[in-house]
RNA sequence: GGCAUCAUGGCCGAGCGGCUAGGCAGAGGUCUGCAAAACCUUCUACAGCGGUUCGAAUCCGCUUGAUGCCUCCA
């Protein structure tokens, strides 16, 4: 029987502001649209966190049984919306600053894009479609938005009339404002703009004659505005209403109320049930961004090549590091905190490592079920992710008390111990052991290392204690540190 | 200016009216030839001022501070 038939999921919706019991369209199946990167540059950690934060949407929900179809776009057409002369297609411009096609643009950073994903080992979605694969599903629907009269053509330009929506449906319900509001407060900046009213969004633009990204379509050679192309193709493969929309909090306005807009306008009705939005990732303090600098990106992370990194972080690490947040608290990115997350990651590594030494009994003195629920509590409300960390944490406990047989287990109750930590830490937050040695697979070394602990130990028996701490030390100086245990001596690399 | 969000112990972060997470650091201990590692135990908090309540970090009001959006942005 699939999980979330006795799980109860709760999700917190950003246009009801509560937590909702979750409840898909389907039965047994999702549709969860995620707005992806606009590839241009290299994506930061900031655009790194969102993408993670929906990855543990996406695996959760798989894990809970659900049939899951996640579409995520890339924007490999520049949007523009306003007319200031000032604002440029930033695919465009960037292609003539390299000299380059905009499609070499956009190549080489989608490739960036999933090279980065798969180093934090995050799910490929099951659908990536690209704006520009998409010019004619979004000329189909600015059409059907003319038809229905809520966009109106200006200049081989064409804008989606936000007033006259507003007569009929309410313009601005996601992010908390109103049309009224909203033209008070920018009267003063009106300039001379060919549209009806500072608020109306473009949903074609005629392209000058500078522009290099073009298309035909019935009113001029031009371009999309940046809201349509998420419309079309959310529509096109999760339907006129799906379950799960999610994107950075930075989206919720104007992007997400303008496809809501546009959805409402054609389809006369809702297009999503459960809109999520993931929190900011600050450095400093403040928000990261491509424009002001103000970013990590995750190549300088994995190398520690950045004045603000006092050593290299693992993407499973940088990964553990913003699960330990939940997704819709603003988090601030740091050198202290990536060390804690370090060393609590390791922790939790290596206690789940050593489940194998732990011996079984006839009965069970601790109650592996109760603890195992909560991990699903903690997930199952909203996809609180420190709160499940925290509980596997206690697993650790429990693994440790179990070891130095302080506790018995049965061997079915073991089994689901260890189910447990795996699902969660494997399945669920997707991380990856890269400390092991499996990584290196590096067997000479290894055997290496073996020999010299063997010469210490035996140069310990004698007391030669001289000998055995050069060889402890030296090898801690080149990164390897040996571990006296128990059970005789181990070493791990750092 | 408008809209929205947030302020928790040395640090990072949960919490959504009573049972006061978790990680890191600190302190004590076990183990060890000495260490390290590992493990166990342990300390401390809710921006300020009012109010509601038997009881508030948690609800309401005000003050202060911070951030996001209103232009491309995850």
């Amino acid at each position: 029987m699939a999980l979330h038939k006795t799980q109860t999921l709760y999700i917190y919706n950003s246009i009801s502001k509560e937590k909702e019991k979750f409840s898909p369209i389907n039965k047994g199946a999702v549709g969860m649209y995620v707005c992806g990167p606009t590839v241009y540059s290299n994506v930061h950690m900031g655009n790194c966190r969102t993408f993670l934060s929906f990855d543990l949407v996406f695996r959760y929900l798989k894990h809970l049984g659900y049939k899951v179809r996640y579409v995520r776009n890339i924007t490999d057409a520049g949007h523009l919306e306003n007319d200031g002369e000032s604002d440029e297609d930033p695919i465009a411009k960037k292609a003539k600053l390299e000299n380059i096609e905009p499609m070499e643009v956009v190549q080489k950073y989608t490739v960036d894009f999933h090279q980065t994903m798969a180093r934090f080992n995050a799910l490929p979605p099951s659908i990536e479609p690209t704006a520009t694969g998409h010019i004619i599903e979004q000329i189909e629907i600015i059409e059907q938005i003319i038809k229905q009269g809520y966009a109106y053509q200006v200049n081989g330009s064409v804008y989606f009339d936000v007033t006259t929506f507003n007569k009929d449906h309410h313009y601005g319900k996601l992010s908390g404002r109103n049309l009224e509001d909203m033209i008070s407060n920018t009267r003063a900046l009106a300039g001379q703009s060919e549209k009806k009213n500072p608020q109306d969004f473009a949903l074609w633009k005629k392209a000058d004659s500078g522009h290099i990204m073009r298309w035909a379509s019935p009113w001029s050679d031009g371009f999309p505005g940046w809201h349509l192309e998420c419309t079309a193709m959310s529509t096109k493969y999760l339907g006129q209403q799906f379950d799960i929309h999610g994107g950075g909090m930075d989206l919720k306005f104007p992007h997400h109320e303008c496809e809501i807009a546009q959805s409402e306008a054609i389809h006369k009705k809702s297009p999503v049930n459960y809109w999520m939005h993931a929190n900011m990732l600050t450095l400093n303090g403040k928000k990261m961004a491509k424009s002001t600098g103000n970013n990590i990106l995750p190549a300088e992370l994995f190398s520690g090549e950045n004045t603000l990194l006092s050593k290299a972080f693992s993407p499973g690490v940088a990964k553990f590091f913003m699960y330990q947040a939940q997704y819709r608290s603003i988090l601030d990115f740091s050198d202290d905190a990536l060390v804690a997350s370090e060393k609590g990651y390791n922790k939790l590594m290596d206690a789940y490592k050593s489940i194998d030494d732990i011996s079984c009994s006839e009965h069970s003195s601790i109650d592996i079920t109760i603890w195992r629920q909560s991990c699903y509590d903690a997930m199952n409300d909203d996809f609180n992710s420190p709160i499940l960390i925290a509980q596997l944490f206690e697993g650790v406990k429990h693994i440790n008390t179990l070891k130095e047989a302080k506790a018995s287990i049965t061997k079915e109750d073991l089994q689901v111990l260890q189910n447990t930590m795996h699902g969660f830490i494997f399945e669920v937050l997707g991380l990856t052991d890269a400390t092991s040695m499996e990584t290196g697979n590096d067997d000479k070394l290894s055997g290496a290392i073996e020999l010299l602990i063997e010469l210490r130990n035996q140069a310990r028996n004698n007391k030669d204690f001289a000998t055995s701490d050069k060889i402890r030390d030296d090898l801690q100086q080149v990164g390897i540190q040996l571990k006296d245990g128990k059970e005789g001596t181990s070493f791990s690399l750092s």
